[in-house]
DNA sequence: TTTACGAAATTGGTTGACCAGTTTGATTTG
DNA sequence: CAAATCAAACTGGTCAACCAATTTCGTAAA
């Protein structure tokens, strides 16, 4: 994205590749449509997709052999990549349970009065949300992401969520998302938050780092329990490997 | 890199743009050469001077716009872009200090008998890479994995070191690397791995989790120490927010 | 003098043609 | 029949010309 929030084209193109690429099931290896293909395909010229290709390079995707053609990714490239993309749900929880109840923990002891007052607003937010039946991720997001700021952690947690946000394209983390966000586990999320909240307010480290565990703990059962086991979409999340408990 | 080790024109083009722009010392906001100006200078098609331009626009070092001309990335891409997805050295470590020390605290309850046996050969290997001078950055990378592997965790502290490789191509995190590398840190560092074999062996927890730390917190100082103060490479990077200690 | 306008210059965006390695496969040669 | 050869076809690499958005700057209007 440029600075105004535009998109080059190059990168639309790319990202429309990278799509093909993780949908039509292209192995490492594989070789990959020419230039010439795409833009003919595409209706534009070559040196747009050749710009799209050296992004698709650059990011790991696509291994470009002059006279010879284009590959999909192998070896060390592609699978530090696959699997980057690749995490479940779950695996992000964990990574989320780990990181944020540690820095909830020590935010305990480096909250300031005016970021309280700044989580309690974003708490009234949330509480609004709710009741006016608004989707409202927003909210959720900054919570997380303002205790995050008062430990000066907030660009780990920041990825974490990145990671997250990403997820949300394909199509069975779509599903899970909006029967979360259609149910009634907010409110009892919303009460999670108060609960760290009122911990960091009385600067117990201990009960904050407590709270903030159950609190995603909470969120990861709920997710367990709107999977659908049957659903092979699913495969390959329900495995839930248990990280260390507070 | 192409996988044969070679390098396509655009990426060497935009490595001496790379440079230029660190040596010149163009500031954020800075306006750079035009794509045409460039590529009269260096006797070269504009098409190559603009890949290369896209190569740096994706590495986050330039704001292209179309009409206006471009510019040394400033603002919201450069701490967005370079600091979110491209995290300094420091940043990471914090990341490995969380998850791997509370990993290690729960893979004192979870490891087996023959996990140990490897982590003892892993051990070895990294006294005797030490011995004979040779690199062997693989042992120590082992070593830790293989702790994760012991409670189902790979794939997060997997992916946290394969944010620490990418870096390892910018220009200042080689020159670390290579100094940490060259000096005897790493008979330090095996004594801080043998220390956490130690813990687990005893099935201690707490210790497991504590000698994790320290060992992380040892490799944070020595790149503090490394690090030039001076070098405006550096900066940005020796911001060290501190984390939750144990 | 200050402001508003608009043409001209400058910028990146896009294209099609041609260059240079690689692969392919029919043909020659042993 | 098998291996070597080599030319044709296919690949990405490079280029110069033209398109479209933005900026610049002189001019005219207020």
């Amino acid at each position: 994205m440029t600075s105004d929030g535009s998109k080059r084209r190059y990168q639309e193109i790319a990202e429309s590749l990278a799509r093909r690429i993780a949908e039509e099931g292209y192995r490492p290896g594989d070789k990959f449509p020419t230039e010439r293909q795409i833009s003919l395909e595409m209706g534009i010229s070559r040196s747009l997709v050749r710009e799209a290709f050296i992004m698709l390079e650059i990011e790991g995707y696509l291994d470009v052999r002059k006279g010879s053609g284009s590959y999909v990714a192998a070896g060390e490239k592609i699978s530090l990549n696959i699997q980057k993309s690749d995490f479940g749900p779950f695996e992000l929880l964990q990574a989320r349970q780990l990181l944020e109840s540690s820095i909830a923990g020590f935010a305990a002891s480096t909250i300031t009065k005016s970021d309280i007052i700044k989580l309690r607003e974003t708490l009234e937010l949330e509480r609004r949300a709710i009741e006016n039946g608004e989707e409202d991720y927003f909210a959720d997001r900054q919570f997380h992401l303002r205790i995050a700021e008062a430990t000066q952690n907030s660009v780990l947690v920041d990825h974490v969520e990145e990671l997250w946000k990403k997820r949300e394209n394909s199509p069975m983390w779509a599903r899970l998302h909006d029967r979360i966000f259609d149910l009634s586990y907010r409110t009892s999320w919303l009460d999670d938050h108060a609960a760290v909240l009122e911990a960091l307010r009385h600067r117990n480290a201990e009960q904050a780092r407590l709270a903030m565990w159950q609190h995603l703990e909470n969120v990861r059962l709920t997710l367990l329990e709107l999977s659908d086991v049957g659903d092979p979409e699913f495969d390959g999340y329900l495995y839930t490997p248990t990280v260390a408990s507070p």
